[in-house]
DNA sequence: GCGACCGTGACCAATATGACCGCAACAGTG
DNA sequence: CACTGTTGCGGTCATATTGGTCACGGTCGC
């Protein structure tokens, strides 16, 4: 299913966003710029002859606010139509209450103008994954499977820092693990920082929770196992 | 948005199955049984007639095998009747497959027959919050709020685990079967985690019991008979 | 003075260890 | 050939050990 590169159309009217996109795709691996329109019957149009075309369109970047139709009506009319093309919204702040219908008309993602490259790869990697994940779905057989696959498409990378954490020992605790090149403990951070362990465990745990370091048992000897953190990339 | 109770529509052909989706929903706090139907066009009829009635349908709890239509039909037909009622799908194993098309079709959450109630709390519990969030949602301006809106309604659910077994083993554990082709040991687990044999037992044991694995002796060496251990697909 | 953040200590949970038990293969004896 | 003791290895259990977890209180800044 995700044997090769993901293709996608641009639907963007106004042309100097559109082209941003296009760019931001170039610099994505695994999307290829399938095309751009500008309004909602050309997009319709053009996924109809992509069809026949034997060249389907998998991912639709779609602006919402398009000069004949709203993102929101020619999503709706493509499910109508019995495609299955998976829908990335780009809206403005403004029009945050149809938030609600989106979920309803099958769109995996939202972005909001105006977005930086990393929101927008983030976004798409997020969507990569969750095809990839999909792909390998024939043998899996639980409850919990769907539910990964899932939660790849729909997990925010980016959490807000809950209450009981400190700018600065964020800061200061990220700093640290960038530096190591081994997985370390929270003792270990404990000891060089200076803070206490429980302390160190809240901000390493929450440093795993939102993906930004990678959490394993650390076995071998005796007593409870030990977690020890890599950051990631 | 969210300060009256969700009215939920049970599609069901088999009257067992509906009796106990409705009675599972008795036992939650904020939603309530607004009808069961067995086929797919009582379905689109009934909710019709909730719209012009004023009492619309929030949720449909909608099983994808249907003696007249394909779940996943019902959808399509719903979103091309301009619902944009949201829809939790209910599905045997044997019919992954649809997973990719039910994303395109607005269907929120994936449940996989058969669940225990604690599941079913959990999908639905979680699709509650997310309307709660989104209710909220006319002074968030942020893509951070739109992500945990979503994020919420998508998030792993972590499979039960009896006292003694911790997260990260497990994984471990599971991740380690699915990678092998013929049965294992318990001391070729050990060997290959790190762990000790008993808590390798431990894990292994418990996946047995669950269904996960299969399990068998070994004979053919001397000494007591080993169990040997395939993941189970 | 109030909230946010961190430390402390008691309690809980998960693991390794090692002694002991059970089972099957093996070898020797009648 | 049958029976029996021996041997070797994995399963089982109790215990020690260590880190995680939680609730509370202190301290600092606004």
């Amino acid at each position: 299913m995700t044997d090769r590169d993901i293709r996608v159309l641009v639907v963007e009217d106004e042309a100097i966003a559109a082209e941003a996109h296009a760019a931001y795709l170039g610099r994505l691996t695994g999307f290829v710029h399938a095309g751009t329109v500008g309004d909602g019957h050309s997009a319709l149009r053009a996924l109809a002859t992509a069809v026949t075309a034997g060249q389907p369109i998998d991912l639709v970047l779609m602006d919402m606010t398009l000069p004949d139709l709203h993102g929101l009506d020619v999503s709706r009319r493509m499910r109508a139509a019995g495609l299955t093309t998976d829908i990335i919204a780009i809206t403005a702040v403004r029009e945050l209450h149809i938030v609600r219908g989106a979920v309803a008309a099958g769109i995996v993602q939202y972005l909001i103008k105006p977005f930086t490259y990393s929101t927008f790869a983030q976004k798409l990697v997020q969507y990569r994954d969750f095809r990839l994940q999909l792909g390998g779905l024939s043998a899996m057989t639980s409850q919990t499977d769907v539910d990964l696959a899932f939660a790849s498409l729909r997990t925010p990378t980016e959490l807000p820092r809950p209450k009981g954490l400190s700018e600065g020992t964020l800061g200061a605790v990220i700093e640290f693990l960038k530096l190591q090149t081994v997985p370390v403990s929270s003792s270990e951070v404990m000891e060089q920082l200076g803070i206490s362990r429980v302390t160190a465990r809240r901000y390493l745990e929450h440093l795993a929770d939102t993906g930004s370091l990678e959490r394993s048992p650390r076995y071998g000897t005796p007593g409870r196992p030990e977690n020890e953190y890599v950051w990631r990339r």
